[in-house]
DNA sequence: GAGTGGTCTAGACCACTAT
DNA sequence: TAGTGGTCTAGACCACTCC
């Protein structure tokens, strides 16, 4: 049934010259209250005044201050809490002092990475990680996507692990990863050591397998329901879903896991040479 | 004035569970609609029905419709386009088709990278480049951020490129660059052939410096005003912003670039080898 | 003229918390 | 009890396009 297939060209996509104006009346909201918060008016930990106090100092609807009000959410300038109000996080960054992401160093750096350990990185970060299983490891039937990425038949079990990981009790991302059976599968008596030692260098001791590559794509897009309820994020508030494959030298594909993590807390970082 | 800065912790964040229902009924048309979509029975490119007949099948109110409807756009599982409806954009994927950033390979992997050309890039993907100055290049005095990620004081002038990059006429990502104008002064001559070559390759061949070292920092976020503009995107829709800084081989910095592009249209794909 | 999405209004009830 | 954010309603007008 296509229709033509829509794209985002031509429209002008200017939602913002209705009812008159020359911009919707929640858009010169979040200027004013964005340009008080990178002036310093509003500072960092402020709160702000409540939904029905701002409607009335802007002569307008309390639903309009609240689409600004998201809108600036989105954009990470403020957090929400019921009942205790909105609270401004940052002029500019701030948010970025916590290192979501690994840090991957390479060759030429002479750096070490760090093998993969959660928990190694977050202590290193003077953070306290933590783990929760949502599901127990269970071997399973792959399904299509995961055997695909594994290059295992249908018919091969796979070690499935699903948990949430957090930092400082705070819940910093959700973790759906799958293994070849073969190689894993005896981490199944180990659940509640995983994760405290490095998981490719415990291969490497047990398989003389070494892990050596790794591939990460990168979306961004907002939480679904079940993920805004595990991570505990403000409806609104972009995630990033990363897509891992981990292979071993022998190009076999060792890891495939699905990554979400919560956007507006985390800056993800990658180093990597350049090669002319 | 900080407020006891608040967290996510305890607040038990179910905003689902008011007025006696267990889901709002927002919630409930996204799973709903979720669903018909996972399931093919709305398939891709197929339009919804309207937001007033959504309404009416839902019995709820057509702002509740609307809600739902931007949950679903800020997914990306949905777009949306004034007069024309809602479409289903993907099931699952569909979207990943695009590669939105340069694939960077390393050095133990054989291939070569790019070198920093977006055109090239965007040639060899099949589609159709092009470039808009929305500034014209100039020399600038450097505001304390670009000051500082330049390792330049702030009485030395920058050279300052600001350009939004379309492939296949689709915006595709906004740059505002910053180099030193020892190194890149001379550009500004040039401006019209700026990204048709390499930038790296010209540098290392007119000043015989090496660009080794990229790190980038990616956060996500939602679009302001004013990128929504440029990018036309969908209100609700996230962005990808990226602060890159790429050093030459005496660590000197030699460019400091703020991208932002449409989280849901690409895919930025990283990959690089471990080091245990 | 009918229908679309985008915006806005002026109310309402809920669960929760601080006083 | 008063005030908060979260949710929802039942209307309204606008600019625009398709017929």
């Amino acid at each position: 049934m296509y229709d033509d297939q829509p794209e985002n060209r031509e429209v002008d996509n200017n939602q913002f010259e209705s009812s008159g104006g020359e911009l919707g009346k929640a858009e010169g909201i979040v200027k004013e209250l964005g340009a008080e918060i990178s002036k310093g008016k509003l500072r960092e930990g402020d709160r702000l005044p409540s939904e029905r106090d701002l409607a009335e100092r802007f002569n307008v609807s309390r639903m309009t201050v609240r689409k600004a009000l998201q809108t600036l959410l989105g954009e990470g300038l403020l957090n929400s809490y019921p009942v205790r109000g909105y609270f401004v996080v940052s002029p500019l960054q701030g948010l970025k002092e916590h290192q979501g992401e690994m840090i991957y160093s390479v060759p030429g750096m002479g750096e070490l990475r760090l093998g993969g350990s959660f928990n190694e990185y977050m202590k290193r970060l003077g953070r306290k990680p933590a783990e929760v299983f949502l599901d127990p490891p269970a071997l399973v039937a792959p399904n299509e996507e995961v055997a695909e990425h594994l290059q295992l038949s249908a018919k091969e079990l796979v070690l499935k692990r699903y948990r949430l990981q957090l930092a400082d009790n705070i819940p910093y991302r959700l973790i759906e990863s799958y293994y070849p059976s073969d190689l894993f599968g005896e981490l199944l008596t180990l659940t509640a050591d995983i994760g405290t030692q490095p998981l490719f260098k415990w291969l490497q001791e047990h398989h003389g397998l070494t892990a050596t590559h790794v591939r990460e794509d990168l979306t961004a897009r907002l939480a679904n329901t079940y993920e805004r309820g595990q991570l505990r994020i403000s409806p609104g508030a972009p995630v990033v879903a990363i897509e891992r494959t981990v292979s071993a030298e022998t190009d076999r594909v060792i890891e495939w896991a699905r990554i979400t993590a919560s956007a507006t807390l985390y800056t993800f970082r990658y180093d990597y040479e350049i090669q002319l």
